[in-house]
DNA sequence: GTATTTTTGTAATGATCGCTATATAAATTG
DNA sequence: CAATTTATATAGCGATCATTACAAAAATAC
């Protein structure tokens, strides 16, 4: 049950790896940021020239929120962290920690892509972005409504917000033991919140 | 004792209120980022052609980098809020609630621009955002260090964690009491790390 | 083989980027 | 009054932006 495989069509064939392509448009995204990086890089990057970038991905923005899909499948297991039924508070708590080490472990791609693009000056890509963090977020609160309907969205806005301040830091050049230390002091709050009431 | 009053020159006066210029620039940074404003339309809001932007201010980022300082002068009382001799754990709260309060206050000027400005795609801009960045954290710092000396680095990088993060929601449009919400969760690690130990 | 379809590389589109050369206008200095 | 100094407005600099005509190339279809 893979993906249809695609029936080699009429005409010319590509000559490029799609995914391979995207792969190099994904680090060079990451790595300068939407509104960093230009198109003639990107086609550089991806071994092609710009017509065949548009012929295969329609336009810079709709290149960028693919590359988001791709991001947010190979990036945090938030799904594998945030099991149905694993207690709560330490759950979030390793998806903070684990946050705080992918964000700060290779400085050519520190941060989150999603988080970054969100706040670029681009409004189509940072509206792609959004809403990639707003499912995040849904995931979330839908992992803490059969334990703490209540105080799901709260939590939920709160491991966003950390995140984002936590992807920020890693952009900034934070090393990694202080972005481990505030996100450990973060998960504080969790508990707190989770515990009582 | 203010500052000393600029003796008219010999040339010709300039033609327009260089502090006002100065807020106006502030307002369509603050709206739009650095690098979503060109300096066409900074000099336009400004109510000057560029050249004469140029003679007064140098470039784009020594514009933004003056605009920065108003801003933090301006912006969050944080030495009024992080008064020396103050409660360290109710005072840190506060601030993170004035935080919230005041970054989704107005939607044509959400978040901090400080810290929306320290992670622009331009390499100068970011610089001079992260310097005033790194001296609010040193604010904090600074007034930890009486009291909780161990624990004054963490906290004061949560403190800017948060703040970034509070930041980035109120761009993305999240409403004053949510933000608000999560800055009050945010301040129960505070408390937890300042009073036991 | 010829027709059709799709991709390719070359080269260029108009728009905007940050910035400035130039000349004129308005002030002080002697 | 000239001479000097500074700010002004017009107009345009080269570079880069995202995007695309265009025609040759490479595949299938008949």
């Amino acid at each position: 049950m893979t993906v249809k495989e695609k029936s080699k069509g009429r005409g010319r064939p590509r000559a490029f790896d799609r995914d391979a392509a995207l792969g190099q448009a994904q680090a060079l995204f990451h790595a300068q940021g939407y509104d960093g990086v230009g198109v003639a890089a990107l086609a550089q990057a991806m071994g092609v020239n710009p017509p065949s970038l548009y012929a295969a991905f329609g336009s810079k923005a709709a290149l960028f929120d693919e590359v988001l899909g791709r991001y947010a499948r190979n990036g945090l297991p938030i799904d594998a962290l945030l099991a149905p039924g694993a207690p709560p508070a330490p759950a979030l708590r390793a998806l903070l920690r684990e946050a705080a080490n992918i964000y700060a472990a290779d400085p050519q791609t520190a941060g989150c892509m999603v988080l970054e693009g969100a706040r670029g000056a681009d409004a189509q890509a940072a509206c792609c972005a959004r809403n990639w963090k707003a499912a995040s977020a849904q995931r979330v609160r839908d992992f803490l409504i059969p334990t703490h309907a209540d105080k799901a969205q709260v939590v939920a806005d709160y491991m966003v917000t950390v995140m984002s301040g936590l992807s920020a830091d890693a952009r900034a050049g934070t090393p990694t033991d202080r972005l481990v230390a505030v996100a450990d002091m973060a998960g504080l709050a969790i508990a707190d919140v989770l515990t009582e009431g």
